[in-house]
RNA sequence: GCUGUCUUAGCUCAGUUGGUAGAGCACAUCCUUGGUAAGGAUGAGGUCGUCGGUUCAAAUCCGAUAGACAGCUCCA
């Protein structure tokens, strides 16, 4: 007899050992059908696992996250199947399932293109009618290899390699003429795979080294119901509109221009008056946090970066002016960060760890020879302005510092609004990295991430772990954000530093009259302001809270008899500090307040013989539309409150 | 940098198998003084991203190049 504990915590027996799928018929026919895969004591598993002991049973349909890596994983092998039966030639490389669908890599001589899709949607279309039953079987390391070099499959020959070593069997799925070597876990049969797309296909590197062979990757998503699937592709078509790069250009915060280059966006009166307003109220905030404002130079001769280390880990990512290589002649560089700059400040005189903690902040300008592919709108760009700043600490500050780093930005990314969508990230080292990217002991990067790891434990920061993410010279905390399409950028970083100051021989005389080196935070408060601006478009779709909308207010006077009447309210509004223009085109009330509607103003004002009278104001917001007249000091006293909330 | 797609008026887009370009919005002028999401009329605006090639003839076909988009790689 073996019990299963299910998850409502009843118990199952079963006579003997069988496996998973005909636990599951027998708990009901409804649950098998939905059924993509179970939890076994919590490990996910193949409905085909044999169970043959006492365990917790749970059974993961397509509404839990194991049950839709499961479902979209079949997917894959769908489309696999599909191509192989339409292209014999290709090669299959890997296909698993990623958030919200899967994808597959092929090698195939002619990359496949758009026009592709709709042939293989139409194969994949039957390979689920013909309803495939779905097996798994193991073979030996050396069968398995020898059955892939028959099929012809060099890049399963390889993966197949590296499973070689652990001595269990070599794992397969086979559907009808398709096999694959996979762990699993899969779905019973193709059937099920009913509403699937194509979303793309791109080219990807095989194992993501860029040096190796460029694949052909086609994108997908799938769901058991059409339904599903059509309300999936119109979140994904919502999310589009509130992308910053269309929105942006739209209402125009920012536009780019062919001769002037790429990555180097020419920030609109819209967009460079947000950027103002954040960037005075960050240096505001940040001097309350006991942080020096320091100015430095935009370049620097390469004998700055030769001794930071940038030279040699970045020339190519550098703006040079001259030539690198002639050392005869003098050569600068662009700067592509601060710091090298603002130690500066701390070297400018003998330091006694009285002067520590020494917090230094700047609003940075940088700039970065990016590779021609990787520009995006704002959130990536060849020139960039960072709330920068650098914190020269005694060992014994680290952690209070770096907490306080960590709550200053916080408490600026939730007042933009930001914050509750962040994830955080530790980025440490790759010891085994290949590219031999990062500097200093095995011994110094443990003490650095070890220091780290204890901060952020303390704090109970839920965190990821993003092997050989750090930087060259020290781990990173990295705040991250999702952009409308999915992709991750770090928005903010705090990093822990303790290679640098020696480079640059810092020192400070501690309590005993020793010399010691000072450690070091890297960090951004806000970010960069451009990439912050993109996410505050899209995260508000285009609609920034009142304190940061270039345009607060506008008055729209029905007819010129309230011009006076109008400018007497900006003025007052004027007075305030609120940003607010008066719209007197002769157009009429309905023209301009759709243009206002579409300007995305929080609030206007419709003025006319009426209000002028009355001494009232007609209350139009962009969220709730029309709040009708009101006594016109109620009005300014109510925009006035919220602009110094800062609410969202 | 790599793979694929794309580039026609300020914006969004039409433009049949090659025969030197159209619409809507926006803009300008005039009329309209109009009350909660588009009042009317007229007009201006394009060597079809750029350069080169094929052709009697190129927005259309070919090549190069610059931008844009998605993904990969990179991101101090």
């Amino acid at each position: 007899m073996i019990k299963l504990t299910l998850k409502d915590g009843s118990v199952k027996e079963i006579e003997a050992a069988m496996p998973a799928a005909e636990v599951v018929k027998g708990i009901g026919m409804g649950l098998y059908k939905s059924a993509c895969c179970v939890k076994l004591d919590g490990q996910v598993c193949d409905l085909r696992t044999t169970i043959n002991k006492d365990c917790t049973f749970e059974v993961m349909t397509f509404d839990s996250e194991e049950g839709k890596r499961t479902f979209w994983h079949t997917a894959s092998h769908v489309l696999a199947q599909a191509v192989k039966r339409l292209y014999p030639n290709v090669k299959l490389a890997i296909g698993p399932a990623i958030e919200g669908g899967f994808y597959y890599d092929f090698d195939t001589e002619k990359a496949f293109t758009a026009d592709d899709l709709t042939a293989l949607e139409a194969e994949m279309k039957k390979i689920v009618k013909e309803d495939i039953a779905i097996e798994q079987f193991g073979l030996p390391a050396d069968e398995a290899k020898a059955m892939l070099e028959k099929m012809g499959e060099p890049y399963k020959v390889e993966l197949c390699a590296e499973h070689a070593g652990k001595g269990e069997d070599i794992s397969f799925y086979r559907q009808g003429d398709f096999t694959d070597l996979c762990a699993g876990p899969h779905l019973m049969s193709t059937a099920a795979v009913k509403a699937f797309k194509l979303t793309a296909c791109t080219g990807a590197y095989w194992r993501g080294d860029a040096k190796g062979k460029q694949l052909s990757r086609i994108y997908g998503t799938a769901y058991p119901k059409a339904s599903q699937l059509e309300e999936h592709l119109k979140a994904a078509e919502e999310a589009k509109k509130r992308d910053h790069n269309k929105l942006g250009r739209e209402l125009e915060y920012f536009t780019t221009v062919d001769y002037i280059g790429q990555g180097l966006p020419i920030l609109l009166p819209k967009g460079a008056r947000v950027i103002q307003i954040l960037q005075r109220w960050v240096e505001d905030v940040e001097q309350k946090h006991g942080y020096l404002l320091t100015k430095t130079p935009y370049m620097a001769k390469r004998e700055l970066y030769k001794i930071s280390g940038h030279w040699d880990h970045y020339l190519d990512g550098m703006f040079v002016l001259g030539d690198p290589h002639d050392e005869t002649k003098e050569c600068f560089a662009l700067r592509p960060m601060t710091c090298p700059f603002q130690y500066q400040v701390f070297l400018n005189r003998a330091r006694s760890y009285r002067d520590l903690p020494m917090r230094l902040g700047e609003t940075s300008t940088l700039f970065r020879n990016e590779d021609s592919g990787e520009m995006h709108g704002l959130i990536r760009v060849r020139q960039f302005t960072i709330s920068e700043g650098h914190l020269i600490l005694r060992p014994e500050q680290l952690e209070e510092e770096f907490k306080d780093c960590l709550e200053l930005a916080k408490y600026m990314l939730d007042t933009v609004g930001l914050l509750d969508k962040c994830t955080f990230r530790f980025s440490q080292w790759d010891p085994a990295n290949p590219k031999n990217k990062y500097e200093g002991t095995a011994e110094q990067w443990e003490e650095a991430q070890a220091a780290m790891k204890k901060i952020l434990d303390h704090l109970g920061l839920e965190y990821t772990i993003g092997i050989d993410e750090a930087a060259f010279y020290g781990p990173k905390l990295d705040i991250q954000y999702k952009n409308v399409y999915g992709k991750e950028d770090t928005l903010v970083t705090i990093q822990i530093d303790m290679l640098l100051a020696e480079k640059f021989g810092m020192e400070y005389t501690d309590v005993d009259g020793k010399k010691r080196m000072p450690y070091i935070i890297h960090r951004t408060s806000l970010g960069c302001y451009e990439r912050t601006l993109a996410y505050l478009i899209e995260t508000y779709a285009g609609a920034l809270p009142l304190w940061l909308s270039p345009e607060q207010v506008r008055i729209l006077p029905v007819t010129d008899r309230a011009a006076e009447y109008c400018q007497k309210v900006l003025e007052k509004l004027e007075a305030r500090g609120i940003r607010a223009t008066v719209d007197s085109r002769k157009e009429g009330v309905g023209y301009k307040i759709r243009q206002a509607q579409l300007d995305k103003i929080p609030y206007f004002f419709i003025v006319g013989d009426k209000e002028a009278e009355e001494g009232t104001l007609s209350l139009r917001s962009r969220s709730e539309g029309d709040l009708g007249a009101k006594p016109m000091d109620e009005v300014l006293e109510r925009i006035f409150r919220e602009n110094d909330e800062k609410v969202r």
